[in-house]
DNA sequence: TCCTAAGCGAGACGGTACGTCTTGTCTTCCA
DNA sequence: TGGAAGACAAGACGTACCGTCTCGCTTAGGA
């Protein structure tokens, strides 16, 4: 059942590409990086970088593939948690996530950035997004709008808020950040879908403990 | 008074290559572009470019300028409205901007589009909203929470709609998109910003007329 | 009969080009010059330049012309004049010719030069060679050896002779030069063209005085 | 001992520009090739072109160097020859070499061709032409004339016969030529450096076989 | 223990786009 | 009307990067 040496060898290389690529994005964005920009960074030789992958947007792609498979996977538990607090502890896990990989992030989600980023995270987020929406749908009365297209708002107001958050710095916590959202999304959303919010922590006391 | 016919000429190039661009986005994407390609489109010889632009992205901004400041200017006067209805107003013109040029932002807002799209959008949406959300927190008592936060969070909230409406052919009109948002919206920031919501046409009248 | 203004404006043109030309070429070669660099120098526009020449190499024959002519017009009268010193006469006039204006053969007869100088002065002098040639030729018998081969030959040791006199400096006066050219010449050319050679002053007396 | 394969391709590739860089100044002169003409010809990406040379010209120096070196390989061992003949082998060679590759140089040494042809080739011809006069005139008290001078000298006019022997579709053989070169020279030069000029073969028998 | 196939570094190569430079043409305006 | 200014098309320049390839080196796994 083990995998034969080779194979670790492989993997090795790819790694090495990998990190060589989320490092060299942090220090100079990710658009003007070169194939042998990254080869470089990985003592790798160059046309060994394409035994591997097609191009840079292929590394990259796979690069977050990682990250954002283990973000469902923080996620996705909670989803099926219909206790009062799961929405915000699920919030509360993706700006953890955000905050974990933030100088990516940044670089990632602003001007030097790669486009398919933001559609990447929108179709990803709103698909777990979407996921939650639909359990509290069946429980609840529908209300005619589209799922998906719920799941789009949610996701993109989420965005918004990292965008800022990342910008500035991160003056909040991810559980401020997340209470936050909650009460800002809460009540709207949440009526639209018919059924009752959950217990929010009150926020002037969140915001009282930056 | 009349501008000199230098001018006039220089001007003609410069829209030439706007037009250009753009429609070859529609039918292409943008990173996909050349300067040739732009330069042929528009019947310019390519050094004549970069008598005008430095890059293909300068000529991207410039001509997205334009329309992102003719949306600035049908949503600015919404703003000092106090009336009902201004804030379905101003997110119905919000949609209908997108609805205008939707061939070219759907490109610009998927995995063909150029990066610096969603940025410049959130950052010049959100100024517009944040206008709003300043002006209705002097009315009202202020919650703590950043305006700033506020409007990315509206922000991001639109563009993820706006993705999702173009991205599945607009089945919704701007005033029903409007309406919508307007649900999802409004009983949450509202009450965060501590006002009453706007009277809102209901919600299954609006979407029954699809 | 005198000439219009307008007219002598323009020889003001012309000859701004030409000096101006001349003198860049002694600065920098020939070759690297661009028109504008000319018009730049002269204070004339570009644009101008087109109206009077077609290209650089135009204007550098035309320029040349006159120093070419003015070198025929001196050296003419002395191949009809028959009396014993005619030859060494002529050859000092060549000399001095490439004196007068050093710097700027010493630029055109080496690397930064033009091609078209080495092959405009070739023809150019040995048709004055021929003419000499031809004239002792008709008073003497003929060898069978085509004359313009005679003129190619003589003309091509002056100038190999003058190349290297511009590349050293010009250690030797004009009158110097002629004579060592007329010793290393006279008793092969003319005996070949069947004519007794002039007299010649003593190589060493001349060579002293250096 | 052999040289790896590597090695071997690069040279195929230096060949094959070189080879076109001839062909094409043959065919359409030397000024208004472009590097594009020259790696299609040679059927090579134009960017391989500057990994080898910085510039055409580089190209053609190379090119030529072979060349050159060549006759000066065919020239030298005459030149220590003493025996009657050796100086008029010598020259006989030198007319060779500009028969063998005629259509090239005729080209280059006239209004198509390049500047630093004629640079090269009155250096090149005239240190060869200086090692014979060396020889000599340490045999042979001195003159006082630069060694240096007489090989301008001597060198020119061989050029100056070139140009007439090419222009003219090589009327004489090269062993003509180099009878004919004799009789002009040999006199005046050989005087000067005060030694007994070789037997030459009668003038007009050698023309007569023409 | 050797040997043999795979992963890999090195780098030549064809190709494409870049941004710059120069040319020659044109148009507008000024003196 | 000659010239200055400068926009423009055309096209060559030299550079950078891409993706492909061939070549040896090394290095493990099976003989």
């Amino acid at each position: 059942m083990v995998q034969p040496k080779e194979d670790r060898r492989i993997q090795r290389t790819r790694q090495s590409l990998s990190t060589a690529l989320l490092k060299l994005i942090e220090e100079r964005g990710y658009d003007s990086l070169t194939v042998n920009d990254i080869t470089e960074q990985a003592n790798i030789g160059r046309a060994t970088f394409y035994l591997h992958y097609e191009d840079k947007e292929q590394l990259l792609l796979e690069s977050l593939e990682d990250m954002f498979s283990q973000l469902g996977d923080s996620i996705a538990p909670t989803a099926k948690v219909t206790g009062e607090h799961n929405s915000i502890t699920a919030t509360r896990l993706v700006f953890q996530h955000f905050a974990d990989h933030h100088r990516l992030y940044r670089v990632l989600l602003t001007e030097k950035g790669a486009v398919m980023v933001f559609t990447r995270l929108l179709k990803i987020l709103s698909q777990v997004a979407e996921q939650d929406v639909i359990l509290k749908d069946v429980e609840q009365p529908k209300t005619g709008i589209p799922t998906h297209l719920v799941a789009h708002y949610v996701t993109g107001a989420i965005l918004g808020l990292i965008v800022w958050w990342l910008n500035n710095d991160r003056p909040y916590s991810p559980e401020q950040m997340a209470v936050i959202y909650g009460h800002l999304m809460d009540p709207g959303a949440t009526k639209v879908l018919g059924i009752a919010g959950a217990q929010l922590p009150d926020l002037s006391d969140v915001l009282s403990k930056r």
